[in-house]
RNA sequence: GGCCCGUUGGUCAAGUGGUUAAGACACCGGCCUUUCACGCCGGUAACAGGGGUUCGAAUCCCCUACGGGUCACCA
C-alpha cells in the first residue's frame, strides 16, 4: 500500500477551534497509526481574514496538543511551500492547462449583475446558481469590458448532466448530479485561488491520500471531484466527520461557551484529557474503556469506528476525564500548572523557593482530587491561604457549640503545644491521641476540629490540613473560632 | 427552496436480521471514610413516527417529521 500522507489544512482566520483540533486529530491519528506523514499546510487565500497571529496560534495549539506534523511552514519540507499564498505560480500552471482544455473562462459579470441574476432564477423558482453568461465571450466582448476596467474571474465549466459519486470513507456511497453546481470561481479577480480550486491543486501536488475533514465540506467535494477530473487527476479517499454541536444541538459557537483549544487551556485542561475527549467525540473505542493515552489511542484508531451523526460537546464528561488526568498525573507537573492559577489569586510568589514549593506541592496533592480544572484549584485552596474566614453555614457554627467541644480543642490545645514541626503521620497520631484523650472518636472530635479550622463542614483530611497550617496557626484557628463561637 | 448528511437513554455511544439493546459522563441509592471528594457496588433511563420486506427488524426499503450542512471573488 501507498504511504498514507494526510494533511490539515487550517485558514489562518482565527484560534484554533474545537472541531478543527479534532479533525487534525483524526488524521494525525491516521496517519501515525500507519506510519504515514502528516502535512500542515496553511490556507491563507482570504486576504482579508487571514493573519499571522492566528497561524501561530493554531500551531501553538496543535503542538500543545502534541499533534506533530511532518511538513509545515515551519520546518518545511519536500513538498513545500506549505502556505497557499506562497504557491500562486502552482496554481497558475494548473489555470492555464484548464484553459486549454476548455474548462476555465473569464468573467467579468459584477456583483450587482450576480445578484439580478440570482434574483431572476428564484422568482423562476430555479436554484440561484451560476448560468454561464460569461461563457464564449468573444475576444472583442472581453476586450471591451477590461476597457471598462473591470477585473475578470476564472471559472471553471461545469459539465452538465453528470453523476459524481464519492466513496466516502464514513459515509458510504454518496452522489451529486452537475446539473446542481453553477460554474463556480477557481480564482478571484485579484489573482488569488479560490479553496474549492486551491486544495485540488495542493492534495495532488503533496501527494496527498487522504482527506479527513469536517461534514461541511462535503457538498464542496463534488466540486472538486470535478476538477480532479477536468484535470486529468485521482482524487484522493475522502472522509467526511460530522459536525461538533452545543447544548441546543445548533454548530458549536462563542455563545455555547469556549470554543478555541487556547481557552480550554487557559482554563487548566490538560492536554491529554483535550486529546482523549476529542477522540471520543465521534470515534468510539472497541472495548468498554474510555481513557487512553495518545499512544493508545493511535494503536485503536480506525476509520470505520467513526460515527456519521454530529456529537454535542459534553463538557461535563470532559471535566470528569480532565479530573482522571489530574489525579493520576505525576504531581510535580500538576503543582506546576496549577502554580499560576495560585499566583494569580495572591496564594504564591512569583518565584517560589524550595520551602514554598515543597508547601505548594502539598496544597495541591490535598485539594487535587476536587479539581474538573486547575483553575479551580483556587476555591480549593482558600481554607490553607485564607487566616481570617467565617463559618460556612448556620450549621457549621452550630458543630463548636455541641458539649464535647472544649474538652475537644483544650485536648488538641495540649498536644500541640511546643509542637514545632509535624507531618501526615505525625498529624494522624497526634489526632488519634487527641480522641484518646477525650474518650470519644468518629466526627465528634473531628467534625468541630475542621470547623474550627476551616469553617466548613467538609474539605481535605484533617491530617492534611494541620500538617500544611502548622501547629501555631493551628493553635490560633482553634482560639479565633471558639471566640467567635461564644459571642 | 434545491441538493447532501444525519436521527439508539439528558449527553457521548456499542450494535450491521434473532442480544435480558453494551459501556462511559451526568443523575439517584448503598458501601468505604473523622467530613466532602476519590474509589467501589447497584439503580433509573433509549431504538423519532408511519408504512412495507421477512418466520423474525434498532439493523434492509419507502414516506413523514425533526436536526444539520451547502448553494460566496470564506474556507
Amino acid at each position: 500500500m501507498k504511504d498514507i500522507r494526510v494533511r490539515f489544512a487550517p485558514s489562518p482566520t482565527g484560534p484554533l477551534h474545537i472541531g478543527g483540533a479534532r479533525s487534525a486529530l483524526f488524521n494525525f491519528l491516521l496517519a501515525r497509526k500507519y506510519g504515514g506523514s502528516v502535512i500542515l499546510r496553511i490556507e491563507d487565500t482570504d486576504l482579508e481574514r487571514s493573519s499571522r497571529e492566528s497561524e501561530k496560534d493554531i500551531m501553538d495549539s496543535l503542538r500543545w496538543l502534541g499533534l506533530s506534523w511532518d511538513e509545515g511552514p515551519d520546518i518545511g519540507g519536500p513538498y513545500g511551500p506549505y502556505r497557499q499564498m506562497e504557491r500562486l505560480d502552482i496554481y497558475k500552471k494548473y489555470v492555464e492547462k484548464l484553459f486549454e482544455k476548455g474548462y476555465a473562462y473569464h468573467c467579468y459579470c459584477t456583483e450587482e449583475e450576480l445578484e439580478q441574476q440570482r434574483q431572476e432564477l428564484l422568482a423562476k423558482g430555479e436554484m440561484p446558481r451560476y448560468t454561464g453568461v460569461c461563457y464564449g465571450l468573444s475576444e472583442e466582448e472581453r476586450r471591451k469590458r477590461e476597457e471598462e476596467g473591470r477585473k475578470p474571474v476564472v471559472r471553471f465549466r461545469v459539465p452538465q448532466d453528470r453523476i459524481i459519486e464519492i466513496n466516502d470513507l464514513v459515509r458510504g456511497k454518496v452522489s451529486f448530479e452537475s446539473s446542481g453546481i453553477g460554474d463556480f470561481i477557481i480564482v478571484k479577480s485579484d489573482g488569488v485561488p479560490t479553496y474549492n480550486f486551491a486544495v485540488v491543486v495542493d492534495d495532488h501536488e503533496m501527494g496527498i491520500t487522504h482527506v479527513i475533514r469536517a461534514e461541511e465540506h462535503l457538498s464542496n467535494t463534488p466540486r472538486q471531484v470535478l476538477l480532479y477530473e477536468a484535470l486529468g487527476l485521482t482524487p484522493p479517499e475522502f472522509a467526511h466527520i460530522s459536525l461538533i454541536l452545543g447544548k441546543d444541538r445548533s454548530k458549536m459557537s462563542k455563545r455555547h461557551g469556549a470554543t478555541s483549544i487556547n481557552q480550554y487551556r487557559r482554563e487548566g485542561y490538560l492536554p491529554e484529557a483535550m486529546v482523549n475527549f476529542l477522540a471520543l467525540l465521534g470515534w468510539s473505542p472497541e472495548g468498554e474503556e474510555e481513557v487512553f493515552s495518545v499512544d493508545q489511542l493511535i494503536e485503536r484508531f480506525s476509520m470505520d469506528r467513526v460515527a456519521k451523526s454530529p456529537a454535542v460537546f459534553d463538557l461535563e464528561k470532559l471535566r470528569w476525564l480532565n479530573g482522571v488526568y489530574i489525579r493520576n498525573s505525576d504531581l510535580e507537573r500538576i503543582a506546576g500548572l496549577a502554580l499560576p492559577y495560585l499566583q494569580e489569586a495572591g496564594y504564591a510568589s512569583e518565584n517560589p523557593g524550595p520551602e514554598e514549593w515543597e508547601r505548594i506541592k502539598n496544597v495541591v496533592e490535598a485539594v487535587r482530587e476536587y479539581l474538573g480544572a486547575l483553575s479551580e484549584i483556587t476555591e480549593h485552596v482558600r481554607i490553607f491561604f485564607e487566616t481570617q474566614f467565617d463559618f460556612e453555614d448556620e450549621k457549621a457554627a452550630a458543630v463548636l457549640r455541641e458539649e464535647q467541644v472544649p474538652a475537644v480543642m483544650e485536648a488538641l490545645k495540649s498536644k500541640l503545644a511546643g509542637v514545632d514541626s509535624l507531618d501526615k503521620e505525625g498529624a494522624k497520631k497526634l489526632l488519634k491521641e487527641v480522641s484518646k484523650e477525650v474518650k470519644l472518636k468518629g466526627r465528634k472530635v473531628f467534625m468541630p476540629i475542621r470547623v474550627a479550622l476551616t469553617g466548613m463542614t467538609h474539605g481535605p483530611e484533617l491530617h492534611d490540613i494541620i500538617p500544611l497550617l502548622g501547629a501555631e496557626e493551628v493553635i490560633r484557628r482553634v482560639e479565633a473560632s471558639m471566640a467567635k463561637v461564644r459571642e
